[in-house]
DNA sequence: ATGGGTGCAAATCCTTTGCATCTGC
DNA sequence: GCAGATGCAAAGGATTTGCACCCAT
């Protein structure tokens, strides 16, 4: 499934592994850019569809914003910030029962492969300008 | 938090509930437009983004598409096809530990007000036609 | 008459596509 | 020389916004 990388697709990678956060294809242009200065942002877009695709990296689909890679392919949880919008990994397994989830998947007729759970709240930095009365 | 509705906002809660599946602004739009054909698709999206802060409904962020509404606000989880994209309410809980919940929350430092698991995988029409080998 | 809600059109933002060019082999 | 990759600009689709108008109070 995975292929080798040319230049470009390695350095869109190494751009998407280069940030904690979950880079957007504009923020992951402006790192590329400074490599590679004549990059367009179309190839961006390009690579990072190859590159979801042969799976070297995940595509995040989160509310308002645009899309979001994450270069972190093993499976995992997300919690996101309901004031700020950030997206964090969550580095620990939450665990329930696979009957469970089998169970639910079996209610509704879909063959289970994979799942993901998403905690929603304010993150420590929403916290604390909400408790000293910041507003960002 | 919630207020009384206008007619045309009543218009829109009134579409968004009579659909099964999770409509987007569009289709919302268009079920509206047989009852108020004056009305215009700027209007359902300002009407949407008020039912949604008065938590009449629900925006759900799915990938490649654009916005669906739910009509279910009460916390429920979700399953999405990964062929054709159908997304589906889970109509039964998922059980888990509270305390794993809340340890994955704090080990991201997020203070959690609420969660939701998705389900991955192939829905049953989809099954079905890779079965037959029928392609959508 | 006043303020909020509305329709329309234009603007914006993110993403994709067409196409001519460039590249490595 | 060819196939695939690329840059650029234009197109596309979803959503938002500016603005004048209208309606209920």
């Amino acid at each position: 499934m995975k292929e080798v990388l040319n230049t470009n697709a390695q350095a869109v990678l190494d751009a998407v592994r280069s940030t904690n956060n979950h880079p957007t294809a504009l923020e992951v242009y402006e790192i590329v850019k400074q490599q590679r200065p004549r990059i367009g942002l179309a190839s961006i877009y390009r690579i990072l569809h190859t590159l979801v695709e042969q799976e070297y990296i995940r595509e995040l689909a989160l509310g308002d914003e645009s899309s979001r890679y994450d270069s972190r392919t093993s499976r995992h949880d997300h919690a996101l910030c309901r004031s700020c919008g950030k997206l964090l990994d969550i580095p620990v397994e939450i665990a329930f029962s696979l009957s469970a989830l089998q169970n639910a998947a079996q209610t509704v007729g879909i063959a289970l492969e994979s799942h993901e759970v998403r905690l929603y709240g304010l993150c420590k930095s929403c916290q604390e300008a909400q408790n000293t009365g910041i507003s960002l």
